[in-house]
RNA sequence: GUCCCCGUCGUCUAGUGGUUAGGACACCGCCCUUUCACGGCGGCAACACGGGUUCGAUCCCCGUCGGGGAUGCCA
Protein backbone atom coordinates (compact mmCIF):
# COMPACT_ATOMS: atom_id res chain seq x y z
CA UNK A 1 0.00 0.00 0.00
CA UNK A 2 2.69 2.24 0.79
CA UNK A 3 4.23 3.83 -1.77
CA UNK A 4 7.63 4.24 -0.29
CA UNK A 5 10.45 2.35 -2.41
CA UNK A 6 12.23 -0.36 -0.58
CA UNK A 7 15.13 0.83 1.98
CA UNK A 8 18.59 1.05 1.70
CA UNK A 9 20.53 1.52 4.80
CA UNK A 10 24.03 0.97 5.57
CA UNK A 11 26.50 0.18 8.11
CA UNK A 12 29.55 2.07 7.58
CA UNK A 13 32.30 1.32 9.95
CA UNK A 14 35.87 2.88 10.21
CA UNK A 15 38.84 0.07 10.17
CA UNK A 16 40.44 1.70 13.31
CA UNK A 17 39.63 -0.83 15.90
CA UNK A 18 37.25 -4.02 16.62
CA UNK A 19 33.86 -4.37 16.21
CA UNK A 20 32.50 -2.29 19.47
CA UNK A 21 29.23 -2.62 21.50
CA UNK A 22 28.21 1.20 19.75
CA UNK A 23 29.44 -0.05 16.19
CA UNK A 24 27.06 -3.33 16.96
CA UNK A 25 24.03 -1.94 17.67
CA UNK A 26 24.09 0.48 15.01
CA UNK A 27 24.72 -2.34 12.56
CA UNK A 28 21.96 -4.14 14.03
CA UNK A 29 19.30 -1.87 13.96
CA UNK A 30 19.79 -0.95 10.51
CA UNK A 31 19.74 -4.45 9.90
CA UNK A 32 16.79 -5.16 11.83
CA UNK A 33 15.04 -1.97 9.68
CA UNK A 34 16.12 -3.65 6.12
CA UNK A 35 15.02 -6.73 7.31
CA UNK A 36 11.91 -5.66 9.07
CA UNK A 37 10.71 -3.68 5.93
CA UNK A 38 12.35 -5.92 3.36
CA UNK A 39 14.99 -3.60 2.14
CA UNK A 40 18.57 -3.87 1.49
CA UNK A 41 21.28 -3.74 4.04
CA UNK A 42 24.53 -2.38 3.04
CA UNK A 43 27.98 -3.00 4.75
CA UNK A 44 30.65 -0.01 3.66
CA UNK A 45 34.04 0.60 4.86
CA UNK A 46 35.01 3.76 5.25
CA UNK A 47 38.68 3.38 4.87
CA UNK A 48 40.06 7.18 4.39
CA UNK A 49 41.80 7.80 7.61
CA UNK A 50 45.27 6.48 5.62
CA UNK A 51 46.96 6.56 9.27
CA UNK A 52 44.41 4.46 11.15
CA UNK A 53 43.03 2.11 9.23
CA UNK A 54 44.54 -1.27 9.40
CA UNK A 55 43.48 -5.15 7.69
CA UNK A 56 43.01 -6.25 11.19
CA UNK A 57 40.48 -3.82 12.11
CA UNK A 58 38.58 -4.73 8.62
CA UNK A 59 38.91 -8.52 9.42
CA UNK A 60 37.57 -8.20 12.94
CA UNK A 61 34.28 -6.03 11.74
CA UNK A 62 33.68 -8.32 9.67
CA UNK A 63 34.14 -11.43 11.97
CA UNK A 64 32.30 -9.39 14.63
CA UNK A 65 29.35 -8.74 12.20
CA UNK A 66 29.30 -12.23 11.09
CA UNK A 67 29.28 -13.61 14.47
CA UNK A 68 26.44 -11.75 15.20
CA UNK A 69 24.84 -13.30 12.20
CA UNK A 70 24.07 -9.61 10.40
CA UNK A 71 24.23 -10.54 7.10
CA UNK A 72 24.69 -7.79 4.04
CA UNK A 73 23.17 -7.89 0.92
CA UNK A 74 26.10 -5.40 -0.68
CA UNK A 75 29.27 -4.97 0.55
CA UNK A 76 32.74 -6.74 0.48
CA UNK A 77 32.47 -10.52 -0.11
CA UNK A 78 28.89 -9.91 -1.33
CA UNK A 79 28.87 -7.60 -4.36
CA UNK A 80 26.16 -5.13 -5.21
CA UNK A 81 25.18 -2.49 -8.34
CA UNK A 82 26.93 0.45 -6.38
CA UNK A 83 30.48 -0.90 -5.46
CA UNK A 84 33.15 -0.46 -4.91
CA UNK A 85 32.24 -0.89 -1.19
CA UNK A 86 35.59 0.23 0.15
CA UNK A 87 35.83 4.38 0.03
CA UNK A 88 39.80 4.07 -0.85
CA UNK A 89 38.09 2.48 -3.71
CA UNK A 90 36.34 5.44 -5.06
CA UNK A 91 38.65 8.41 -4.44
CA UNK A 92 38.08 9.11 -8.59
CA UNK A 93 34.14 9.36 -7.68
CA UNK A 94 34.92 11.71 -4.85
CA UNK A 95 37.35 13.66 -7.39
CA UNK A 96 34.62 13.81 -9.61
CA UNK A 97 32.07 15.56 -7.25
CA UNK A 98 35.13 17.86 -6.04
CA UNK A 99 36.06 19.24 -9.69
CA UNK A 100 32.07 19.91 -9.76
CA UNK A 101 31.67 21.51 -6.69
CA UNK A 102 35.21 23.84 -7.67
CA UNK A 103 33.65 24.47 -10.82
CA UNK A 104 31.09 25.68 -9.06
CA UNK A 105 32.39 27.76 -6.76
CA UNK A 106 31.18 25.78 -3.68
CA UNK A 107 34.44 24.85 -2.24
CA UNK A 108 37.44 27.02 -2.20
CA UNK A 109 41.08 25.69 -1.46
CA UNK A 110 42.88 25.97 1.82
CA UNK A 111 46.44 26.60 2.21
CA UNK A 112 46.19 26.45 6.23
CA UNK A 113 48.47 23.93 7.85
CA UNK A 114 47.93 22.46 11.36
CA UNK A 115 50.28 25.00 12.68
CA UNK A 116 48.89 28.10 11.22
CA UNK A 117 45.17 27.06 12.44
CA UNK A 118 46.91 26.53 16.11
CA UNK A 119 48.48 29.48 15.70
CA UNK A 120 45.97 31.79 15.11
CA UNK A 121 43.85 29.93 17.87
CA UNK A 122 45.98 30.20 20.18
CA UNK A 123 46.16 34.17 18.92
CA UNK A 124 42.09 34.21 19.64
CA UNK A 125 42.01 32.79 23.01
CA UNK A 126 44.94 34.04 24.03
CA UNK A 127 42.98 37.68 23.55
CA UNK A 128 40.40 36.30 25.81
CA UNK A 129 38.53 35.47 22.81
CA UNK A 130 36.64 31.53 21.50
CA UNK A 131 37.78 30.27 18.48
CA UNK A 132 34.76 29.08 16.72
CA UNK A 133 35.94 27.06 14.31
CA UNK A 134 38.00 27.85 10.99
CA UNK A 135 38.09 31.21 10.28
CA UNK A 136 37.82 31.42 7.02
CA UNK A 137 41.67 32.56 5.81
CA UNK A 138 41.49 31.39 2.89
CA UNK A 139 38.37 31.23 1.75
CA UNK A 140 38.68 34.36 -0.47
CA UNK A 141 41.79 33.97 -2.02
CA UNK A 142 42.63 35.99 -5.14
CA UNK A 143 43.79 34.00 -7.83
CA UNK A 144 47.63 35.35 -7.53
CA UNK A 145 47.67 34.50 -3.96
CA UNK A 146 46.49 30.84 -5.14
CA UNK A 147 49.01 30.87 -7.77
CA UNK A 148 51.61 32.27 -5.24
CA UNK A 149 50.33 29.45 -3.08
CA UNK A 150 50.75 26.70 -5.36
CA UNK A 151 54.17 27.84 -7.26
CA UNK A 152 55.44 27.60 -4.06
CA UNK A 153 54.15 24.18 -3.55
CA UNK A 154 52.32 24.27 -0.59
CA UNK A 155 49.63 21.43 -0.41
CA UNK A 156 46.04 22.30 -0.28
CA UNK A 157 42.73 21.00 1.45
CA UNK A 158 39.61 21.96 0.35
CA UNK A 159 36.50 23.70 2.02
CA UNK A 160 33.25 23.96 1.49
CA UNK A 161 31.86 27.27 1.64
CA UNK A 162 29.07 27.19 4.29
CA UNK A 163 25.78 29.99 4.77
CA UNK A 164 25.71 32.80 7.61
CA UNK A 165 22.11 33.05 7.86
CA UNK A 166 19.20 30.77 8.23
CA UNK A 167 19.24 27.19 9.75
CA UNK A 168 19.67 23.95 8.80
CA UNK A 169 17.49 21.37 9.81
CA UNK A 170 15.88 17.86 9.29
CA UNK A 171 13.17 15.84 10.73
CA UNK A 172 14.87 13.25 12.92
CA UNK A 173 13.52 9.60 12.65
CA UNK A 174 13.91 9.51 16.57
CA UNK A 175 13.94 12.92 17.62
CA UNK A 176 11.76 14.99 15.70
CA UNK A 177 12.96 18.50 14.24
CA UNK A 178 16.76 18.86 14.47
CA UNK A 179 18.01 22.21 13.80
CA UNK A 180 21.12 24.11 13.63
CA UNK A 181 21.90 28.09 12.89
CA UNK A 182 24.10 28.18 10.22
CA UNK A 183 26.07 30.49 12.18
CA UNK A 184 27.46 27.70 13.89
CA UNK A 185 28.25 25.75 11.01
CA UNK A 186 32.29 26.16 9.98
CA UNK A 187 33.85 25.41 6.62
CA UNK A 188 34.67 22.17 6.98
CA UNK A 189 37.45 20.17 5.38
CA UNK A 190 36.06 18.24 2.38
CA UNK A 191 38.84 16.76 0.74
CA UNK A 192 42.39 16.41 2.79
CA UNK A 193 45.14 18.00 1.41
CA UNK A 194 46.53 13.89 0.77
CA UNK A 195 43.58 13.60 -2.11
CA UNK A 196 41.39 11.53 0.13
CA UNK A 197 38.09 12.83 0.94
CA UNK A 198 37.24 13.21 4.77
CA UNK A 199 34.42 11.63 6.28
CA UNK A 200 31.76 14.46 6.10
CA UNK A 201 32.27 14.17 2.20
CA UNK A 202 33.07 10.57 0.90
CA UNK A 203 30.03 9.70 2.96
CA UNK A 204 27.50 12.24 1.79
CA UNK A 205 28.88 11.14 -2.00
CA UNK A 206 28.47 7.16 -1.29
CA UNK A 207 24.90 7.43 0.31
CA UNK A 208 23.58 9.15 -2.57
CA UNK A 209 25.51 6.99 -5.20
CA UNK A 210 24.23 3.96 -3.17
CA UNK A 211 21.09 4.64 -2.84
CA UNK A 212 21.06 4.94 0.99
CA UNK A 213 17.19 5.93 1.64
CA UNK A 214 17.75 6.24 5.49
CA UNK A 215 20.91 6.77 7.24
CA UNK A 216 20.76 5.24 11.04
CA UNK A 217 23.71 6.28 13.16
CA UNK A 218 24.72 7.19 16.78
CA UNK A 219 23.81 10.21 17.71
CA UNK A 220 27.60 11.15 17.96
CA UNK A 221 26.90 12.14 14.78
CA UNK A 222 24.13 14.48 14.88
CA UNK A 223 26.15 17.68 14.47
CA UNK A 224 28.05 15.82 11.16
CA UNK A 225 24.55 15.94 9.69
CA UNK A 226 23.51 19.54 9.43
CA UNK A 227 27.45 20.17 8.17
CA UNK A 228 26.76 17.22 5.43
CA UNK A 229 23.28 18.38 4.41
CA UNK A 230 24.80 21.47 3.20
CA UNK A 231 26.85 19.21 1.20
CA UNK A 232 23.98 17.58 -0.59
CA UNK A 233 22.58 21.01 -1.01
CA UNK A 234 25.43 22.01 -2.90
CA UNK A 235 25.67 18.95 -5.02
CA UNK A 236 22.08 19.37 -5.64
CA UNK A 237 21.05 16.17 -4.67
CA UNK A 238 18.06 14.84 -2.57
CA UNK A 239 18.01 14.36 1.26
CA UNK A 240 18.13 10.90 2.71
CA UNK A 241 16.29 10.04 6.13
CA UNK A 242 18.44 10.52 9.46
CA UNK A 243 18.07 8.87 12.49
CA UNK A 244 20.16 9.61 14.99
CA UNK A 245 19.99 6.60 18.06
CA UNK A 246 20.99 7.14 21.62
CA UNK A 247 24.23 6.43 22.83
CA UNK A 248 24.97 2.82 24.75
CA UNK A 249 26.79 4.19 27.86
CA UNK A 250 28.53 2.15 30.41
CA UNK A 251 27.02 1.05 33.89
CA UNK A 252 28.19 4.09 35.68
CA UNK A 253 26.70 6.58 32.61
CA UNK A 254 29.82 7.38 31.26
CA UNK A 255 31.54 6.84 28.02
CA UNK A 256 31.55 3.01 27.79
CA UNK A 257 34.78 2.09 28.05
CA UNK A 258 37.18 -0.87 28.28
CA UNK A 259 37.49 -0.36 32.26
CA UNK A 260 33.67 -0.89 32.24
CA UNK A 261 34.35 -4.93 30.70
CA UNK A 262 34.40 -5.76 27.56
CA UNK A 263 33.09 -3.37 25.17
CA UNK A 264 34.03 -5.14 21.46
CA UNK A 265 31.64 -7.46 20.21
CA UNK A 266 34.47 -10.46 20.00
CA UNK A 267 35.37 -10.32 23.97
CA UNK A 268 31.86 -11.15 24.51
CA UNK A 269 32.06 -14.71 22.27
CA UNK A 270 35.08 -15.15 24.89
CA UNK A 271 32.36 -14.63 27.70
CA UNK A 272 30.75 -17.26 26.60
CA UNK A 273 28.05 -15.00 25.44
CA UNK A 274 25.69 -16.71 22.29
CA UNK A 275 25.17 -14.68 19.72
CA UNK A 276 21.71 -15.12 19.34
CA UNK A 277 21.85 -13.39 22.86
CA UNK A 278 23.95 -10.74 22.05
CA UNK A 279 21.98 -9.77 19.67
CA UNK A 280 18.84 -9.86 21.43
CA UNK A 281 20.31 -7.59 24.29
CA UNK A 282 21.95 -5.41 22.10
CA UNK A 283 18.04 -4.81 20.74
CA UNK A 284 16.93 -4.19 24.04
CA UNK A 285 19.21 -1.18 24.26
CA UNK A 286 17.16 1.90 22.77
CA UNK A 287 14.22 -0.57 21.54
CA UNK A 288 11.68 -2.06 23.52
CA UNK A 289 9.22 -4.83 22.34
CA UNK A 290 6.49 -2.82 24.07
CA UNK A 291 4.37 -2.96 27.28
CA UNK A 292 4.77 -6.66 28.97
CA UNK A 293 5.82 -8.15 26.01
CA UNK A 294 8.30 -10.75 26.65
CA UNK A 295 12.19 -10.09 25.97
CA UNK A 296 13.98 -12.99 25.33
CA UNK A 297 13.80 -13.28 21.73
CA UNK A 298 15.31 -14.57 18.49
CA UNK A 299 16.43 -12.80 15.73
CA UNK A 300 13.01 -13.69 13.78
CA UNK A 301 10.89 -12.85 16.42
CA UNK A 302 12.63 -8.90 16.89
CA UNK A 303 12.67 -8.64 13.31
CA UNK A 304 8.97 -9.14 13.11
CA UNK A 305 8.64 -6.71 15.90
CA UNK A 306 11.09 -4.06 15.30
CA UNK A 307 9.88 -1.02 14.34
CA UNK A 308 12.06 2.35 14.24
CA UNK A 309 8.56 4.12 16.24
CA UNK A 310 9.95 2.32 19.09
CA UNK A 311 13.52 2.98 19.20
CA UNK A 312 13.91 5.54 22.34
CA UNK A 313 15.40 8.83 22.66
CA UNK A 314 17.50 8.73 26.11
CA UNK A 315 20.95 7.04 26.68
CA UNK A 316 21.13 3.23 27.80
CA UNK A 317 23.52 2.21 30.56
CA UNK A 318 24.77 -0.98 29.47
CA UNK A 319 24.18 -3.54 31.67
CA UNK A 320 25.99 -6.62 32.00
CA UNK A 321 23.68 -9.18 34.75
CA UNK A 322 20.95 -8.24 32.22
CA UNK A 323 23.09 -9.23 29.27
CA UNK A 324 24.12 -12.51 31.51
CA UNK A 325 20.45 -13.31 32.28
CA UNK A 326 19.43 -12.82 28.52
CA UNK A 327 22.29 -15.08 27.77
CA UNK A 328 21.22 -18.09 30.23
CA UNK A 329 17.81 -17.78 29.00
CA UNK A 330 19.01 -18.15 25.39
CA UNK A 331 20.95 -21.53 26.39
CA UNK A 332 17.89 -22.32 28.07
CA UNK A 333 15.86 -22.39 25.13
CA UNK A 334 18.31 -24.82 23.39
CA UNK A 335 17.37 -28.07 22.14
CA UNK A 336 19.67 -31.02 23.97
CA UNK A 337 21.52 -31.52 19.87
CA UNK A 338 22.43 -27.52 20.37
CA UNK A 339 23.40 -27.85 23.65
CA UNK A 340 25.62 -30.61 22.68
CA UNK A 341 27.31 -28.88 20.17
CA UNK A 342 28.23 -26.28 22.18
CA UNK A 343 29.86 -27.96 24.97
CA UNK A 344 31.42 -30.77 23.33
CA UNK A 345 34.33 -28.51 22.11
CA UNK A 346 34.68 -27.22 25.62
CA UNK A 347 35.32 -30.62 26.83
CA UNK A 348 37.30 -31.88 24.12
CA UNK A 349 39.94 -29.05 24.43
CA UNK A 350 40.19 -30.19 27.87
CA UNK A 351 41.16 -33.23 26.76
CA UNK A 352 37.90 -34.76 28.66
CA UNK A 353 35.89 -37.98 27.79
CA UNK A 354 34.33 -41.39 28.25
CA UNK A 355 36.84 -43.28 29.74
CA UNK A 356 35.58 -46.93 28.28
CA UNK A 357 36.49 -48.67 31.55
CA UNK A 358 34.47 -46.46 33.68
CA UNK A 359 31.40 -48.70 32.34
CA UNK A 360 28.71 -46.16 32.68
CA UNK A 361 25.19 -47.51 31.97
CA UNK A 362 24.05 -46.54 28.89
CA UNK A 363 26.69 -45.30 27.65
CA UNK A 364 29.33 -46.28 24.96
CA UNK A 365 31.09 -43.14 24.07
CA UNK A 366 31.91 -39.35 25.03
CA UNK A 367 28.78 -37.95 23.07
CA UNK A 368 26.25 -40.25 24.62
CA UNK A 369 28.24 -39.60 27.95
CA UNK A 370 28.15 -35.76 27.51
CA UNK A 371 24.72 -35.96 26.26
CA UNK A 372 23.72 -38.12 29.72
CA UNK A 373 25.42 -35.07 31.93
CA UNK A 374 23.99 -32.11 29.89
CA UNK A 375 20.79 -33.97 31.07
CA UNK A 376 21.23 -33.97 34.64
CA UNK A 377 22.24 -31.06 34.41
CA UNK A 378 18.66 -29.46 32.69
CA UNK A 379 18.37 -26.03 33.31
CA UNK A 380 21.50 -25.54 35.14
CA UNK A 381 23.14 -25.25 32.14
CA UNK A 382 22.89 -21.16 31.96
CA UNK A 383 26.55 -20.41 31.47
CA UNK A 384 28.97 -21.28 29.21
CA UNK A 385 31.83 -20.36 31.31
CA UNK A 386 30.94 -21.83 34.01
CA UNK A 387 30.27 -24.74 32.67
CA UNK A 388 33.91 -26.99 33.17
CA UNK A 389 33.16 -26.23 36.41
CA UNK A 390 29.55 -27.75 36.54
CA UNK A 391 30.93 -30.60 35.10
CA UNK A 392 34.15 -31.31 35.80
CA UNK A 393 33.98 -33.82 38.24
CA UNK A 394 32.48 -36.71 35.84
CA UNK A 395 35.37 -36.47 33.63
CA UNK A 396 38.28 -35.88 35.60
CA UNK A 397 39.11 -37.03 39.55
CA UNK A 398 41.38 -33.18 38.68
CA UNK A 399 38.00 -31.19 39.11
CA UNK A 400 37.17 -27.87 41.23
CA UNK A 401 36.35 -28.42 44.56
CA UNK A 402 34.27 -25.32 46.53
CA UNK A 403 36.66 -25.18 49.66
CA UNK A 404 33.31 -23.59 51.61
CA UNK A 405 31.15 -26.85 50.78
CA UNK A 406 33.56 -29.22 51.54
CA UNK A 407 34.31 -27.56 55.18
CA UNK A 408 30.52 -28.06 55.43
CA UNK A 409 29.47 -31.22 54.31
CA UNK A 410 32.26 -33.32 54.56
CA UNK A 411 35.34 -31.61 57.24
CA UNK A 412 33.73 -33.30 60.03
CA UNK A 413 34.15 -37.31 61.85
CA UNK A 414 30.52 -37.61 61.41
CA UNK A 415 30.57 -37.01 57.66
CA UNK A 416 33.96 -39.34 57.40
CA UNK A 417 32.29 -41.49 59.17
CA UNK A 418 29.01 -41.65 57.23
CA UNK A 419 30.92 -41.44 53.99
CA UNK A 420 33.61 -44.91 54.77
CA UNK A 421 30.51 -46.42 55.47
CA UNK A 422 28.51 -45.77 52.56
CA UNK A 423 31.80 -46.62 50.38
CA UNK A 424 31.84 -50.00 52.37
CA UNK A 425 28.17 -50.96 51.52
CA UNK A 426 28.12 -49.57 48.06
CA UNK A 427 31.11 -51.76 47.09
CA UNK A 428 29.44 -54.57 49.19
CA UNK A 429 25.99 -54.69 47.56
CA UNK A 430 27.26 -53.56 43.80
CA UNK A 431 28.79 -55.27 41.27
CA UNK A 432 31.49 -53.65 39.88
CA UNK A 433 32.09 -55.09 37.25
CA UNK A 434 29.14 -53.85 35.61
CA UNK A 435 27.68 -50.46 35.17
CA UNK A 436 24.63 -49.73 38.03
CA UNK A 437 22.04 -47.52 37.70
CA UNK A 438 20.83 -44.77 39.76
CA UNK A 439 17.97 -46.72 41.79
CA UNK A 440 20.92 -49.09 42.86
CA UNK A 441 23.02 -46.10 43.89
CA UNK A 442 19.69 -44.88 45.84
CA UNK A 443 18.55 -48.06 47.29
CA UNK A 444 22.13 -48.23 48.99
CA UNK A 445 22.09 -45.09 50.69
CA UNK A 446 18.78 -45.28 52.01
CA UNK A 447 19.54 -48.58 53.33
CA UNK A 448 22.78 -47.82 54.93
CA UNK A 449 21.23 -44.40 56.62
CA UNK A 450 18.64 -46.53 58.14
CA UNK A 451 21.02 -49.55 59.39
CA UNK A 452 23.49 -46.54 60.59
CA UNK A 453 20.16 -44.74 62.11
CA UNK A 454 20.61 -41.20 60.48
CA UNK A 455 18.87 -39.36 57.98
CA UNK A 456 19.32 -39.97 54.56
CA UNK A 457 20.57 -36.39 53.81
CA UNK A 458 23.43 -37.00 56.23
CA UNK A 459 24.75 -39.36 53.83
CA UNK A 460 23.81 -37.48 50.18
CA UNK A 461 25.05 -34.02 51.12
CA UNK A 462 28.57 -35.03 52.26
CA UNK A 463 28.52 -37.46 49.10
CA UNK A 464 27.65 -34.55 46.66
CA UNK A 465 30.84 -32.85 47.75
CA UNK A 466 33.19 -35.96 47.98
CA UNK A 467 31.54 -37.04 44.72
CA UNK A 468 31.42 -33.22 43.05
CA UNK A 469 33.19 -30.80 44.75
CA UNK A 470 30.18 -28.35 45.27
CA UNK A 471 27.28 -28.43 47.17
CA UNK A 472 24.78 -28.20 44.45
CA UNK A 473 24.60 -30.60 41.30
CA UNK A 474 22.58 -32.44 39.55
CA UNK A 475 20.50 -35.01 41.57
CA UNK A 476 22.81 -37.66 43.61
CA UNK A 477 22.25 -40.44 42.60
CA UNK A 478 22.08 -39.89 38.68
CA UNK A 479 25.06 -38.25 39.75
CA UNK A 480 26.86 -41.96 41.19
CA UNK A 481 24.81 -43.32 37.45
CA UNK A 482 27.02 -40.99 35.69
CA UNK A 483 30.39 -40.80 37.61
CA UNK A 484 30.24 -45.06 38.05
CA UNK A 485 30.00 -47.16 40.87
CA UNK A 486 34.45 -47.99 41.47
CA UNK A 487 34.97 -44.08 41.25
CA UNK A 488 31.70 -43.08 43.02
CA UNK A 489 33.52 -45.59 46.09
CA UNK A 490 36.82 -44.40 45.25
CA UNK A 491 35.99 -40.49 45.47
CA UNK A 492 34.04 -41.39 48.99
CA UNK A 493 36.77 -43.09 50.40
CA UNK A 494 39.62 -40.16 49.30
CA UNK A 495 36.89 -37.43 51.15
CA UNK A 496 36.83 -40.04 54.08
CA UNK A 497 40.23 -40.24 54.93
CA UNK A 498 40.94 -36.72 53.33
CA UNK A 499 37.80 -34.83 55.06
C1' G B 1 33.17 28.34 26.82
C1' U B 2 29.63 27.46 22.65
C1' C B 3 26.08 24.30 20.11
C1' C B 4 22.94 19.88 20.27
C1' C B 5 20.37 15.94 22.73
C1' C B 6 18.53 13.28 26.92
C1' G B 7 16.12 12.91 32.12
C1' U B 8 9.91 7.10 34.70
C1' C B 9 12.33 2.08 40.24
C1' G B 10 19.86 1.04 41.13
C1' U B 11 19.65 -0.65 35.50
C1' C B 12 16.76 -1.63 30.64
C1' U B 13 12.03 0.12 29.77
C1' A B 14 6.01 0.39 29.00
C1' G B 15 2.64 4.13 29.54
C1' U B 16 -1.40 8.12 29.83
C1' G B 17 -4.08 15.21 30.34
C1' G B 18 -7.60 11.72 35.32
C1' U B 19 -3.69 4.52 36.06
C1' U B 20 -3.26 1.07 42.62
C1' A B 21 2.40 4.33 37.13
C1' G B 22 2.99 -1.91 34.20
C1' G B 23 7.07 -5.48 32.78
C1' A B 24 12.29 -7.25 32.92
C1' C B 25 17.40 -7.49 35.38
C1' A B 26 19.52 -7.08 40.15
C1' C B 27 18.26 -7.48 45.36
C1' C B 28 15.21 -9.58 49.64
C1' G B 29 11.60 -13.26 51.51
C1' C B 30 8.54 -17.70 51.04
C1' C B 31 7.29 -22.36 48.57
C1' C B 32 9.10 -26.60 45.88
C1' U B 33 13.57 -29.76 46.51
C1' U B 34 17.79 -34.81 50.14
C1' U B 35 21.05 -29.66 48.36
C1' C B 36 21.81 -25.98 44.76
C1' A B 37 19.78 -24.27 40.55
C1' C B 38 15.27 -24.14 37.75
C1' G B 39 10.27 -23.00 38.60
C1' G B 40 6.19 -20.67 41.37
C1' C B 41 4.57 -16.81 44.71
C1' G B 42 5.43 -12.25 47.18
C1' G B 43 8.33 -7.83 48.52
C1' C B 44 11.56 -3.42 48.09
C1' A B 45 11.94 0.43 44.60
C1' A B 46 10.65 5.62 39.94
C1' C B 47 7.77 9.94 37.05
C1' A B 48 15.14 15.04 38.73
C1' C B 49 13.66 20.06 40.74
C1' G B 50 11.00 24.83 40.31
C1' G B 51 7.51 27.63 37.82
C1' G B 52 3.51 27.90 34.54
C1' U B 53 -1.03 26.08 31.10
C1' U B 54 -5.28 23.24 32.90
C1' C B 55 -10.81 21.47 36.76
C1' G B 56 -6.59 18.13 36.83
C1' A B 57 -0.33 17.16 35.15
C1' U B 58 4.62 11.93 34.96
C1' C B 59 2.56 13.42 30.18
C1' C B 60 2.18 20.24 27.25
C1' C B 61 5.45 25.01 27.82
C1' C B 62 9.63 27.69 30.27
C1' G B 63 13.68 27.65 33.56
C1' U B 64 17.19 25.11 36.82
C1' C B 65 20.04 21.06 37.84
C1' G B 66 22.12 16.51 36.30
C1' G B 67 24.07 13.31 32.35
C1' G B 68 25.75 12.58 27.40
C1' G B 69 27.51 14.18 22.60
C1' A B 70 29.90 17.65 19.28
C1' U B 71 33.28 21.46 18.85
C1' G B 72 39.55 17.46 13.77
C1' C B 73 42.82 17.84 7.03
C1' C B 74 39.17 10.93 12.93
C1' A B 75 35.23 8.49 11.47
Amino acid sequence: MSQNPAPRVRFAPSPTGFLHVGGARTALFNWLYARSQGGTFILRIEDTDQQRSTEESYAAILRGLNWLGLDWDEGPHAGGDFGPYLQSERLDLYREHLDRLAAEDKVYKCFCTAEDLEAREKAVTDAGGVWEGYDRHCAHLSPEEIAVAEQAGKPCAWRLRTPDEGSTFWYDLIVDKREFQNTVLVDRVIVKADGFPTYQFACVVDDHLMGITHVLRGDDHVSNTPFQILIYQALGWPVPKFGHMPMILGPDRKRLSKRHGATSVEEFQTLGILPAAMLNYLALLGWSPGGNAKEVMSAQEIIKKFSLKKVGSSPAAFDYDKLNHINSEHIKNLSAVERLQLALPIITERGWGLDPDWMIHGCDGTEAYLGRVLGTLGNRFSSLITLPEQIGFFFTDEHFVDQEAWAGHVASDAARENLAALADALEAALDLAVAQPAGAFEEVIRTTAEARGVQAGDLIHPSRVALTGQSRSAGIFEVMELVGAPRTIRRLRAAAAAG
